[in-house]
Formats: structure tokens, sequence, C-alpha cells
DNA sequence: CTTTGGATCGTCT
DNA sequence: GACGATCCAAAGG
């Protein structure tokens, strides 16, 4: 949610710090995963396959490297916007049904590392309440792209959302 | 519709 | 020096 774009979140993906081998937090704190080790209710912003940005919010202790990955939103408002950040792309369903894609609809990159998500603004990302319920029966996953603790299913989305990225 | 391979570079080994 | 918490275009059915 930044500036006049706003979005529902849909998809999600939990990772475990230090007893998750798949997080980024797994080995510890580094200069890349810092603020996944600050206090819950920042964003972790990080760059991977030489081109693109995933966000998280940071949700557990201070220290503890928890966070959740934001996977798919689904637009609600600013959609000319999030369609030109998105290079003109037309489909609707394709605007934030990623990771990476809804950090390239949001303008979100490594500037927004470690901003907090908690307080309203126009300048920078942010995480609110609009009173909508969570689905009564969330549809659960294992994770998208990892290599390593495959076993858990730790992917959650709204059912049947046409945001929602379809698994590998 | 599905499958495949290329792009591209920061981070950690 | 290898490999990613990915995406998209192109090619094949």
């Amino acid at each position: 949610m930044r500036g006049a774009r706003r979005a529902r979140i849909v998809e999600v993906e939990a990772y475990l710090g230090a007893l998750d081998p798949a997080s980024h937090a797994y080995r510890g704190p580094t200069a890349r995963n810092a603020t996944m080790f600050g206090p819950a209710g920042h964003l972790y912003v990080y760059f991977t396959y030489g081109m693109h940005w995933c966000a998280n919010a940071v949700c557990g202790e201070e220290g503890e490297g928890t966070a959740v990955l934001l996977r798919a939103l689904a637009p609600l408002a600013g959609i000319p916007q999030m369609r030109m950040a998105r290079g003109g792309i037309e489909r609707m369903t394709a605007l934030c049904s990623g990771p990476a894609k809804l950090c390239q609809a949001f303008g979100i990159d490594r500037a927004f590392d470690g901003v907090d998500l908690t307080r309203e603004s126009r300048a920078k990302p942010w995480i609110g309440d609009d009173g909508t319920p969570p689905p009564p029966k969330p549809g659960r996953s294992s994770r998208v792209g990892i290599s390593v603790a495959v076993g858990h299913e730790w992917r959650w989305f709204v059912p049947d959302d046409p945001n929602v990225s379809r698994a590998r």
C-alpha cells in the first residue's frame, strides 16, 4: 500500500528463522537479512535472481528472524499506476500475482528495506486492516521455489482468488 | 494449454 | 565461484 496504490494480501509464506533451513535468517544475522532480526512490523526487502525484489513482513520477537513473505495481492486501487510500473501489462491478475511482481507493481526496492509497516504513509509501503475478515478456510500448501525444508506446508492463500500465484 | 531456457547480480562459501 | 523465497517469452502439443 503506497501512494494511490492499494491491494489486499491473498497469499503469504512463513519463514521461521533459525528453525527453518529455507529462511534467509537460518544462518544468523548478516548485512542482507539484518531487518529480519529487528522488531516486528517492519519490511524486509531482498534482491534475488539478479533482477527481482521480494518483500516480507517481519513478525517475530526481536532477534528471532521470523518473517512472512508477501506472495500475492489482489489490486484494489491505483491500478493504472500498477500497470505502468509493471511495464504496461494488461491482464489484471498478472499485476501482483507473485512476490517479485507485487514489488514491481508497488515500486518496492532496497530503499524501503526496514520501513515501519504499521504507520500509514503516502511515501512508503504500509499494511492496515480494512475490516475484511480472513477466509474461513484458508488454502495451504508447501512453499514455492525452495530446495530445502520442503516438507512444511507454510504457504497460505485465499482459495479461488485469481491473484494467487500458481504453484510450480 | 504446458514446458523450457535465458536474463542477471548481490550475497555468502 | 555458485546459486538463488522469480518472471517471461518463445517454442511445442
